[in-house]
DNA sequence: ATTGAAAATGAAAGTTATTATCATTTAAGG
DNA sequence: CCTTAAATGATAATAACTTTCATTTTCAAT
């Protein structure tokens, strides 16, 4: 998805909310949707002080908080105990290989692992809306 | 894993730690090990209370954290902010399912999904060490 | 059994990340 | 331009986890 059609999207849900389009929602998200990596809120809080010195935690806080209601940003915890905010994937869902030694982290996809995770959660008669796979171990240059 | 057989990996551990297995100890990791659930430390802390009145939280925490250093119980993260401790599992690894309304959780395995996550990790030369696989969706009551 | 050094304990304080509060400022429709 | 509800930023409150410290306990060596 392009950087307008997801700034647009974000102006609809705000809208449609009754809430407000401010200078900082839209550089917080530009900043957001901008970002490759999994970026905590104190990293994404930097980013958006050099554009806007004054912003505070919280506003990044409550925007994100916003970005991920909307479902224009994912949310997620790997291991260090803070809360990591991801980019929705180009094409479909991804998942994560982690190295454990140096931290880096992977991210791939793969169908058929998938249709097998629906097959399964539907033995429990589950729906599934969202899944969650992380591997763990030595990435090439740690092994 | 029968009970005496991990509390002697347990014992074992302690003493080769240089550590001293204490009547606290004791009881934490059976009542850790006779749990089912993925239990907190809050809720451990209310059970062993039961046995050993005086019983601090922080001894449950630092109890806990031997049994997961020492691989007799896994930690994991589920989306309230809670750690919780889960026994080894009986036969191999299992994964979750959660249910985002009532937050039941079931278990179940795949080996086919345990196949295809090496196989795709490989492809990127990671040596897997350990995975994390949960389906969040509706159960068979909330759906 | 007694003793002494090292470790464990429990209470309480300290951290850290997250979430809420509140006085002030701002967006956006009329 | 006004009004008013919402947003902001500073700060306080929470919540879960982790550490500290004075006291107690374990355990190996008497």
């Amino acid at each position: 998805m392009k950087l307008d059609e997801k700034m647009g999207l974000l102006r609809t849900y705000i809208e449609n909310q009754g809430l407000k389009f401010t200078n900082q929602r839209d550089c917080i998200a530009r900043c957001f949707f901008r970002t490759r990596t999994h970026i905590s809120l104190d990293e994404l809080t930097v980013k958006v002080k050099k554009e806007i010195p004054g912003t505070g935690y919280a506003t990044v806080y409550r925007t994100m908080k916003l970005l991920t209601d909307s479902g224009l940003a994912l949310s997620r915890h790997f291991g260090d105990g803070q809360t990591r905010y991801e980019n929705l994937p180009a094409t479909g869902h991804h998942d994560h290989l982690i190295c454990v030694k140096c931290s880096r982290i992977i991210e791939f996809q793969n169908e058929k692992i998938e249709n097998l995770q629906n097959e399964t959660a539907a033995r429990f008669g589950f729906t599934v809306i969202n899944h969650k796979l992380e591997l763990y171990g030595y990435c090439p240059e740690c092994s």
